[in-house]
DNA sequence: AGCACGCCGACT
DNA sequence: GTCGGCGTGCTC
């Protein structure tokens, strides 16, 4: 049957092109011609293409808006190359990242960058040589040279330089022994292939709370999307009950990803892993050297990997297979990414679960508000464990009043405290200090005059660190020597430290218990995350008496033998009216309190505070946490503000306090009018200057908690800072500095 | 992010 | 008279 004339009229054919979206930060993808005769490159095909006059690679994005042709055919360009070799970026991870910039505010190209970063990885290192005995014998044998050999045997090939290292020899000895003939050198491929983790390697044996929890969560996995908080205090057993979610997904033939924190967890989480199903996950963080970084990528990337186990940024690898994330100490603030492209890695992992159709399953012993209140809207599904495994105790909390008990003048440990301590040490067992504050003294001042040491370039004091011999600014990183005479007076020898930080808590500890071994434990410990591994387990193997540390000590350790635990201050978070300062003590000194006793003894928390009447206390000493969250939750929605309410910061900065100010009246003067939608400020940042930065900040709020995206970017459409001025957007922000 | 274009200070 | 500073703007 003839068609109507009018459909084979062809229309001229517009010349054929695809998008491609740049890891720049730029609006949109652009639009590229590409060969007429053969078929276009697929959606999430790598790309080169020509900008200017540069190539650079991106990556061909789906073209969702077919009738907006906006930019003129003529002004076009080809392609430059496709990759067909090179991993393309599934369905699932580039709505990811549309969806990631449009939440926060960034260009899709921004978001693009992370993924991409580590493309570099694609194409698999030259092969590694290796050493296998050829069963000759050299012709001179020495001892080293028959070390090498007895080491060697039964062993799989390895490189010089493993075979140097377990030998105790020189690789000269490995060169020697190939030059004779013992050994010869054959190439190995760079990767090997991962033996796969096997769901029934080692089950727990869980008990009925746990059976109970795991009956919930496994159903869930393969039957799309869905969030559940997994709540338990310390010593529940939550990592056991999602790991049977995980053998779940790995038998179901799906990727995992376990998403922690920080680093110095991965280590004991990758035992507790390895245990169970028989062979490692694989790793994903900043402290994997370049070689290890490479063969994970590849194996995740190509989906060989299964179980991920990885930091915030494992979030953005292109996964092909995932299926199932779970995201441990969810509550814990090292989740917000605050530089760069600013992200809440709990937030995301949800919303990629929601977009590839799989569940994402949040845990921890102290629930976000954030999570609690979503569990509360029915949003996400609830599941507890309430009781300890084994026969642990919760500890006893004591609240001490440090208006009646005080500790000495230029002292910080309370008599109560100091006598728990030594209770504990008396018993052989073990005890732990936490302060948060970094270095020896948060403040010097001349006591001839008043003059207080301060950065040049921030509005902070300058806090000294006597281990290293220097005075410090926590925000932009200066430094200076300590001066004897006043900078101000001249006056000699009269400059004080003022307060107390861990290494001065750390000074009296040596003075009250004399003969304890004790062990200092900060985030910016010399030696790095290999010196603070050493300081855990030595006090996880009781050759450590006191641990004396910041936050970092706070983080899910396991420590047999620790009866006491001494919070110093519990004020300085409760000071500075910051939003989440009451959630964020609530949370610590619950995981704090949870260090204690955990095996057996039953163990006691002190908590030293000037505000014992203070609710979050009241409710902590009470062993009260759903009172805490009740009272928490309900005043946060009266005052609009997050988790009910929704927040984005906006802050002004310019090296020149004119400029600051006059963009940050121009910001004003564009606020949109708004019912729904309110603007407070420009106020002076909480610090108002930083790295000789002048800061000016914004708050937009919408009480009602719907999204302030449509708001904020209509408010910023067509704003272009001037000068040295800068603007930074921030999206549910979680500090107010 | 790069890279070019463009308009004001010290140099072969 | 030129070289070069980085402010401004563009890249399909």
């Amino acid at each position: 049957m003839p068609l109507p004339a009018a459909t084979t009229v062809p229309m001229p054919a517009a010349p054929p092109r695809v998008k491609v979206l740049l890891p720049l930060p730029l609006a949109g993808a652009y639009d590229y011609l590409v060969d007429d005769d053969a078929p276009p490159p697929a959606p999430g095909t790598v790309v080169s293409v020509p900008l200017g006059p540069r190539v650079v690679a991106g990556v061909v994005w789906d073209d969702d808006d077919q009738g907006a042709r906006d930019v003129d055919t003529a002004r076009l360009k080809p392609l430059a190359a496709v990759h067909p070799d090179l991993p393309p970026l599934d369905r699932v991870t580039r709505r990811f990242v549309d969806w990631v910039a449009s939440y926060y505010l960034r260009p899709a190209g921004d978001v693009l960058a992370m993924v991409l970063r580590r493309y570099g990885n694609a194409r698999p290192p030259r092969p590694v040589v290796v050493h296998r005995p050829t069963g000759d014998m050299p012709q001179r044998m020495t001892p080293a040279r028959r070390r090498v050999l007895e080491q060697l045997d039964g062993l799989p090939p390895m490189t010089a330089k493993e075979i140097a290292e377990l030998a105790g020899v020189g690789e000269a000895v490995v060169r020697g022994l190939v030059e004779q003939g013992a050994l010869e050198r054959i190439e190995r491929p760079a990767d090997l292939p991962l033996l796969p983790p096997d769901p029934d390697h080692a089950p727990a044996r869980l008990d009925m709370d746990q059976r109970r929890a795991a009956d919930t969560l496994l159903p869930l996995v393969g039957a799309g999307f869905a969030t559940t908080l997994l709540e338990g205090v310390t010593g529940a057993g939550k990592t056991a009950v999602y790991c049977e979610a995980v053998a779940e997904a790995v038998r179901q033939g799906r990727q995992v990803l376990v998403l922690l924190p920080e680093i110095a967890l991965t280590r004991q989480i990758m035992g507790r892993f390895t245990d169970r199903f028989g062979v490692p996950p694989v790793a994903w963080h900043s402290g994997l050297g370049d070689r290890e970084r490479g063969t994970n990528w590849r194996a995740i990337v190509s989906g060989e990997a299964r179980i991920v186990v990885g930091a915030r940024s494992a979030l953005f690898l292109p996964f092909p297979d995932l299926g199932l994330v779970i995201v441990d100490e969810e509550h814990d603030g090292s989740y917000k990414q605050e530089d760069g492209l600013p992200y809440h890695a709990r937030d995301m992992a949800v919303l990629r679960a929601s977009l590839g159709q799989f569940p994402a399953i949040l845990v921890s012993a102290t629930p976000s508000l954030e999570s609690l209140h979503n569990v509360a809207e029915g949003r996400y599904a609830h599941v507890t464990l309430s009781r300890r495994y084994g026969t642990a105790e919760l500890p006893e909390v004591r609240l001490v009043d440090l208006r009646v008990e005080r500790p000495e003048p230029g002292r910080w440990i309370s008599p109560p405290l100091e006598a728990a301590v030594r209770g504990s040490l008396a018993a052989g067992e073990q005890a732990l200090l936490f302060l948060n504050r970094r270095g020896y003294a948060p403040l010097t001042l001349c006591d001839a005059c008043g003059y207080r040491l301060q950065c040049p370039h921030c509005t902070a004091w300058l806090v000294e660190h006597r281990y290293v011999g220097r005075l410090v600014c926590h925000h932009c990183g200066f430094t200076r020597s300590r001066p004897n005479e006043c900078p101000s007076c001249g006056a000699e020898g009269r400059m004080k430290a003022c307060g107390p930080g861990i290494e001065r808590l750390a000074e009296e500890a040596s003075v009250l218990f004399p003969g304890a071994r004790i062990a200092l434990m900060t985030s910016d410990l010399v030696g790095g995350p290999a010196a603070a591994q050493a300081i855990i387990d030595s006090m996880a193997a009781g050759e450590t008496d006191l641990l004396i540390g910041t936050q970092i000590v706070a983080k899910g350790h396991h420590f047999p033998g620790l009866t006491t635990v001494g919070v110093v201050d519990a004020d300085l978070g409760l000071e500075g009216g910051d939003l989440r300062a009451a959630e964020r003590t609530w949370q610590l000194l619950h995981q704090v309190s949870g260090r204690a006793g955990r095996a057996g003894r039953r163990g006691t928390a002190l908590i030293q505070t000037h505000l014992p009447e203070a609710p979050v206390l009241q409710a902590l000493a009470a062993g009260d946490s759903a009172g805490f969250v009740a009272a928490e939750l309900d005043a946060r929605r009266r005052a609009g503000m997050p988790p009910h309410g929704r927040l984005v910061a906006l802050v002004v900065s310019a090296t020149d306090a004119g400029q600051a100010r006059d963009f940050a009246r121009d910001l004003a003067r564009r606020i949109p009018p708004s019912e729904e939608f309110e603007v407070l400020g420009p106020a002076p940042a909480p610090i108002a200057v930083v790295r000789g930065r002048h800061r000016l900040r914004f708050l937009a709020i919408s009480r009602s908690g719907r999204s302030l995206r449509g708001f904020v970017s209509a408010w910023l459409d067509g704003v272009r800072p001037r000068g040295s001025a800068r603007l930074s957007v921030d999206v549910d922000p979680q500090n107010f500095l």
